[in-house]
DNA sequence: ATGATAATAGTAATCATTACTATTAAGCCA
DNA sequence: TGGCTTAATAGTAATGATTACTATTATCAT
């Protein structure tokens, strides 16, 4: 594995971001310091990135897979009401996969209902 | 929202199965019973019935979307060796949104590694 | 049964991702 | 430092899941 400029520049931007950020929109990011990279680079890289465990990625219902620098875990809560996504660390509890001898190395928790602001303002 | 046979069918062939079925996997399954169903069909009943609530998707980093037809509380576990999906119960501790006053009302548990099987055999 | 119209079949378009190939540039060694 | 090996890249084409479009069909309230 060898270190490229086009790899550093992948990581370094979604290191530098607290955010997910599709394929394309790394590709139209680190663009502005190496404009003539390929697209084809970006998706190969941001794979080998994930298999490393140097990065993870989020599958949601859009059509595209988002990929995130922070590895430390959390969860998400939809609010169905005010339609705002908060943050909640994850339970520490062993997991049931755990639990059946899975190997675990990421989840992905989200939770759907009313947040306790639009529950107050009913 | 009218009852349609197509709508029918596609739900009733993912209530006959615990497993989970791509679009396409379903289209093939639901064309024995209606040979002229169109693929675009079974995508727009698959989201709404999504919407609706009666059944459930899962997202993989495969590219394509997994549906489920058995929407009572579980979580999922995505094989990255295997790609198999496997049920496993939620944990039943108090949420920390909950422990924050939020109200949840559904929720969705994803967990990414690698299954006992695939395990073994390395 | 009839009429309004939601849903469908069939096809074309979209768009994220992957595959392919000639060319470039890391990284090792003298 | 310069040359060699070859992994990685740029650029482009192909793939495949999903969505859009439109004329036609079939549900269901009246």
């Amino acid at each position: 594995m060898r270190v490229t400029r086009q790899r550093s520049a992948i990581l370094e931007f979604l290191r530098s971001k607290r955010h997910h950020y599709s394929a394309t929109q790394i590709y139209d990011a680190v663009r502005e310091k190496i404009p003539n990279i390929s697209l084809g680079t970006v998706y190969r890289n941001l794979a080998s990135l994930l298999e490393d465990g140097e990065i993870i990625s989020v599958e949601t219902s859009d059509k595209c897979v988002y990929y995130d620098g922070f590895i430390s875990g959390h969860s998400h809560f939809v609010c169905q009401c005010c339609k705002e996504i908060y943050d909640f660390p994850l339970e520490s509890t062993t997991s049931e996969p755990e639990k059946a001898g899975f190997t675990v190395s990421n989840q992905r928790v989200v939770y759907y209902g009313v947040c306790k602001m639009c529950n107050q303002s009913k």
